[in-house]
DNA sequence: TCATTTATGAAACTCTGTTGCAATAGTAAA
DNA sequence: TTTACTATTGCAACAGAGTTTCATAAATGA
């Protein structure tokens, strides 16, 4: 989809800031952290515009989270159709230790697990590691 | 097992600073970040000396790195014998969202995840949030 | 006890992320 | 198109996590 429609469709402003970072979120298949995108981008725009149109896109359902035991945090495009309400990302995350992306792999659900009686799940997150297709 | 033991088996000097640390982590049920364990402490170690105590309780196995979608890194102790070498920490991690802590479910290990072909699999983890035993 | 090696404390630094506030730009209605 | 309103931006200042360097202190084994 177009990112101004994309913007409008999540009642986000059009902005040259977010359109430039969403342009960036779609340009690579694999998760990105606020200083991936500070170097990727050419104009130059403020530290704190970029950690707050991170934020807005988290809010609003354009991308998720994606947890990685690296030290900074990292975002990918939401596929599904996401929203402030609810993320629909219970796919399985890549990682790879050859080039170090993290790719969703959204078409791999995360398995249901037996939890101990007691414990209650809402959510679940799977990060596995090893080597990607393009490094293997 | 007792600490002085522990900290030999794992070749690491008896000081009193991996002592104090290690008896922390035996303390609690669930993993626990620098600044949790330096509130903990009584004596006052430098900042410096605790970051580097994990580390090497890292390093040689005596500890492990528990994912979390919180900002600071967090680590629990292994149950299993872990050495420099190989950590076996194939379990599955529940973080309550009530309480805020994540615990290991040693007895519970991670489903196999069938991974499109090209992929290669080597580590993974799971963590799963909820409502723990002890807030439901 | 002594020599050697490793650990510690202190200071300075980098990197990540946040907050408050004044200036600016987007939007929808006139 | 112009206006008025509100959301967004840039800037400065800040807080926290984690690292590096180096001189001093403590642990270990001989
Ligand atoms: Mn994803
Ligand atoms: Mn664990
Ligand atoms: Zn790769
Ligand atoms: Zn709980």
């Amino acid at each position: 989809m177009e990112a101004p429609l994309i913007l409008s469709n999540h009642d986000l402003r059009n902005t040259s800031a977010r359109l430039a970072v969403l342009g960036i979120f779609q340009k690579y298949t694999y998760a990105l952290s606020h200083s991936n995108i500070e170097k990727e981008l050419q104009k130059d725009f403020d530290r704190v515009t970029i950690y707050r149109t991170i934020h807005s896109f988290l809010d609003k359902g354009i991308v998720h989270k994606v947890m990685d035991d690296s030290e900074s945090a990292k975002y990918a495009l939401c596929v599904d159709e996401c929203s402030s309400d609810h993320h629909h990302d219970n796919h399985v995350h890549f990682k790879c230790s050859k080039c170090g992306n993290s790719e969703c792999l959204n078409n791999i659900q995360i398995p249901l697990t037996n939890l101990p009686s007691g414990y209650i799940a809402t959510e679940s997150n799977l990060l596995i590691e090893g080597v990607c297709k393009a490094c293997s």
